[in-house]
RNA sequence: GGGCAGUUAGCUCAGCUGGAAGAGCAUUUCCCUUACAAGGAAGAGGUCGCAGGUUCAAGUCCUGCACUGCCCACCA
């Protein structure tokens, strides 16, 4: 067996990643006597190459599955894709422009060819970066949210809605992208603040000398007012509610209308009405029947609006109706003022509120459904703060605009009975797979489909069914065994857009939410706090910290930072230090190895034969416990530390330290019983390291255990406790004294190389026994030669002194000793001691301490006096001494 | 405007049900001691955002405030 002295990523993780896939490791089949345990990926938007966030979300995700296979589930995670709709659209429209071509160039055949096309490239990028990444993926489950069988899923979806009468075809106020060109749903709408003016406008009353001056952010929009609303408690207008204004520019003659609304206090209390462009003004004049205007079209250009403005685009009729109100005198003052502008959360271009012809999903039962799921804990989310917002949500959620006016997505299945003119006739539309043979209205028997395709998230809402054939397969005995899933995990931005609609579809469909536990894991953001985006360029590719410090290290660093629900702000440092740690459990490894070879067998059984084994065995088992725990409750950070800790702290500075002491024994029995016992916890070290850094656990494991299964399908050691309890505050002690002595050996540095003896002056015979038992510990990590034990041992002159674990130590250092560095380090420390005393006493002092804290609370303390002051008291006769 | 997080060492973060302030990185000193210099040993570095309160005891519980970030809202 030959190791690396440096652990060395590449070829380990080629192996195993091409190793998980060609055996089929995590290829799962219904087994009924198991139980299953399911995740269906997030899956990302075939618009490239993943990204951090996909590893975060990716890696926890395998975590999750890796643990619960090797705690015996039937583990299935599906992997997957997304088409993408507006944002795969895009981007494919972007490499067109840099040819000159524009989507309409092609005609809609063509384009959708062309997005097939780029489809199958970057659709196989990513799936092979998640093999990359080690994802315990069921490959032969790869699913596309737009493939057959999904698109049947999709179908049979909105033809149910459709007959229930949930879904709707209307004439709404829609947010309206006019670069992508496209209707928008209320969610995907990001707003920001932005520095603009708010206009102060007079409107003349018609019938006399009076106005109203009204107060905008939009003053183009006036052109489309059809009223002027005010609060009807506000009695600075009550006496004008019902009069006639003529409106500026335009002469409309609008009438002063009420409504509690408006707000009072902002601007001038009065409030320019304008139906058709405004979500607001829309409510209100629903309430008052008042006309809508029509004045900005689809593109952005205005309409039915005074020949002078008619099709000018928005900013430019901005300008124009603010400096023509100037010029009639009609524009009071103007203000700087910010506010909140909507913009595409697919392009960030202003998105304009107007009114459009749109399909619509009728959410409300839904919502109330998914309501009552979160607050019976049939969805519990982890974090549990997210869970008010959620509900919050759902409660105040509107009507679902699910038409979307691109040509990449799933065709609404919606068909219009036309006439041989090929003009639609009044007949009912139909909803169905296929094109209906005939109408049954008119019997007649020509059809056209609806142009537009559904919003994406339609078909990411049934994500959770459509995997596993609902739609397709009618009697799915997959959909049985695997649905409800097991949990989800996603960071928090697509709460709302994935999965508060898939658990509303979950409901809705299969009559069950798809998941219990909703798994929230943070964003990774830069060092600096940023968010990481194309634009800042500070985006740190997966695939480059891969190259520089290997898989297992990236997914170390990513679920060492992933305390639940908390952003994450990750640097090269954290790779880095994750490396040294793939480094530090390879040479571990490799020590064990090394010292295997020429044993022929391990023991059966692990039989502690000193302090160290029983101490190593009781920390084993109480991470092993610790570490089950976290990975339970999602708390993969904590799972990360825990084991780094254990690891680095106990199993390497300590335990492989003594165990050398043995390593080098003549004896093959004294050394085969070390062995055993340095195997057995790496092996169980490794177990639970193994989710989070697969790969080079596995290739361990298979060095270790040449014939045995893989690591992946090993299962976790048992959580039992030994009761070796003892052997924790023992093995405290040794330690005690030998980083005591370590620590004199340093600061009178004294080298390494150089074997001293010591002189223990017993203080605490309890203690003697352990320390005369380990003496062998002593003597190995503090490089001690001798140690002479004793009572009531003068203090050598020229020597060194600590107290420390129930003694008085002595380093006679003959010529090596700086006597004023003594003296100083022993102020120093008789300092400390002081202070310790002075705390203590302080608390024995209070009468209520003693009398209400507990008992064991109060010895303690007490026992802490007494130590400070033996310490005092020892130090002091050191310093007489030494003068 | 409402809600939710966060505020602990120079940086990134742990600190469970309240009982002596922790890790990693960076930094200082010593060491290539045959698993590992991507390492080992030792050290320095914190009035735990501010102000009150509860308690014998508060980083930990309560209240208020400040700052930062995120989410939501019909910010004319």
């Amino acid at each position: 067996m030959d190791m690396d002295k440096v652990y060395n990523s590449k070829e380990i993780e080629k192996k195993w990643s091409k190793y998980w896939v060609e055996n089929k490791t995590f290829s799962a089949k219904i087994d009924k006597n198991k139980k299953p345990f399911t995740i269906v990926i997030p899956p990302a938007n075939v618009t490239g190459s993943l990204h951090m966030g996909h590893a975060l979300n990716t890696t926890l995700q395998d975590i999750i599955i890796r643990f619960k296979k090797m705690q015996g589930y039937n583990t299935l995670w599906v992997p997957g894709t997304d088409h993408g709709g507006i944002a795969t659209q895009n981007v494919v429209e972007k490499l067109l422009k840099k040819e000159g071509i524009t989507k309409y160039d092609l005609g809609r055949e063509k384009f959708l060819e062309e997005m097939w096309q780029w489809r199958s490239e970057t659709g196989d990028t990513i799936l092979d970066q998640l093999k990359m990444i080690g994802c315990g993926l069921d490959w032969d489950r790869v699913s596309f949210t737009m493939d057959e069988s999904r698109s049947k899923s999709v179908k049979k979806a909105f033809i149910q809605l459709f007959d229930k009468g949930l879904i709707y075809r209307g004439k709404r106020l829609v947010n309206w992208c006019p670069r992508c060109s496209t209707a928008l749903s209320d969610i995907e709408v990001e707003y920001e603040d932005e520095k603009s003016n708010l206009w102060h406008i007079k409107y003349p009353l018609r019938d006399s000398d009076g106005y109203v001056i009204v107060a905008t952010t939009r003053p183009e929009t006036m052109l489309g007012d059809t009223a002027v609303a005010v609060n009807p408690d506000d009695e600075r207008y009550t006496h004008l509610v019902g009069k006639t204004l003529k409106l500026p520019l335009v002469n409309r003659e609008i009438r002063i209308i009420s409504d509690y609304i408006i707000n009072k206090s902002f601007g001038t209390g009065a409030v320019k009405v304008t139906p058709a462009h405004d979500a607001t003004d829309n409510e209100i004049a629903k309430r008052s029947s008042l006309e809508t205007i029509e004045i900005i079209d689809i593109n952005g250009k205005m309409i039915n609006v005074p020949a002078k403005y008619q099709g000018l685009s928005v900013e430019e009729a901005r300008r124009q109706v603010v400096k023509d109100l100037e010029e009639a005198g009609f524009l009071v003052k103007i203000e700087d003022y910010v506010h909140s502008v909507g913009r595409c959360y697919r392009c960030s271009t202003k998105v304009e509120p107007l009114m459009s012809e749109q399909w619509f999903l009728n959410v409300r039962e839904m919502s109330n459904k998914a309501v009552d799921a979160a607050n019976d804990a049939k969805t519990v989310f982890h974090p549990q703060s997210w869970k008010r917002p959620y509900i919050l949500w759902l409660e105040n959620l509107r009507d679902w605009c699910i038409s979307r006016q691109i040509w990449w997505g799933h065709r609404i299945p919606v068909y219009y009975c036309v006439d041989d003119k090929g003009n639609k006739t009044s007949c009912k539309p139909i909803a169905s797979f296929d094109k209906p043979k005939e109408c049954p209205q008119c019997k007649g028997k020509n059809f056209v489909q609806d142009e537009d395709v559904l919003d994406t998230w339609f078909s990411s809402a049934l994500w959770t069914i459509s995997v596993f054939g609902w739609g397709e397969n009618e009697n799915s005995q997959d959909l049985k065994y695997f649905y409800p899933t097991s949990v989800l995990a996603t960071g928090h931005e697509i709460i709302y857009l994935w999965v508060a609609r898939m658990v509303q579809f979950g409901l809705e469909f299969m009559k069950d939410v798809p998941y219990k536990d909703i798994f929230i894991h943070g964003i990774v953001r830069d060092k600096h706090g940023k968010k990481m985006s194309k634009s800042l360029g500070n985006v740190v590719d997966p695939r480059d910290i891969i190259e520089k410090y290997g898989t297992d290290a990236l997914r170390f660093a990513l679920a060492q930072s992933a305390a639940p629900g908390r952003d994450m702000q990750i640097s090269e440092e954290s790779f880095l230090a994750a490396r040294n740690f793939s480094n530090k459990v390879w040479n571990a490894s490799r020590f064990i190895l090394m010292n295997l070879e020429g044993i022929d067998k391990l023991n059966e059984d692990i039989n502690p034969a000193e302090l160290a084994d029983e101490w190593i065995i009781t920390e084993f088992e109480n991470t092993l416990e610790k570490v089950k725990t976290a990975y339970d409750s999602y708390n993969i950070d904590a799972v990360a530390r825990e084991i780094y800790d254990f690891f680095w702290t106990k199993y390497c500075d300590w335990y492989i330290e003594l165990s050398k002491i043995r390593m080098i024994s003549s004896d093959i029995n004294v050394k085969r019983q070390v062995l055993s016992i340095l195997v057995y916890i790496l092996k169980g070290t490794l177990q639970l390291l193994s989710p989070i850094m697969p790969f080079i656990t596995s290739e361990i494991w298979q060095i270790l255990n040449k014939d045995e299964k893989i690591i992946a399908e090993s299962v976790f050691l048992k959580i039992k406790t030994s009761g070796f309890f003892e052997s924790l505050e023992k093995m405290k002690t040794v330690q005690d004294i030998i980083v005591k002595i370590r620590t004199l050996r340093s600061e009178m540095n004294i080298s390494p190389a150089v074997q001293i003896e010591a002189l223990f002056n017993v203080i605490d015979e309890n203690k003697e026994k352990t320390a005369k038992e380990n003496e062998s510990y002593i003597k190995q990590l503090a490089k001690i030669s001798s140690i002479r034990f004793g009572k009531n041992i003068e203090r050598p002159k020229n020597s060194a002194l600590s107290v420390a674990g129930g003694f008085e130590i002595f380093l006679p250092l003959e010529g090596l000793i700086d006597i004023e560095k003594e003296k100083s380090r022993l102020s120093k420390e008789i300092a400390i001691a002081k202070q310790e005393a002075e705390r203590t006493a302080a608390k024995l002092n209070n009468d209520n301490f003693v009398k209400r804290a507990p008992k064991a609370k109060v010895e303690k303390i007490q026992t802490r006096l007494n130590d400070a002051n033996l310490k005092i008291e020892k130090i002091n006769e050191s310093l007489k001494f030494l003068k």
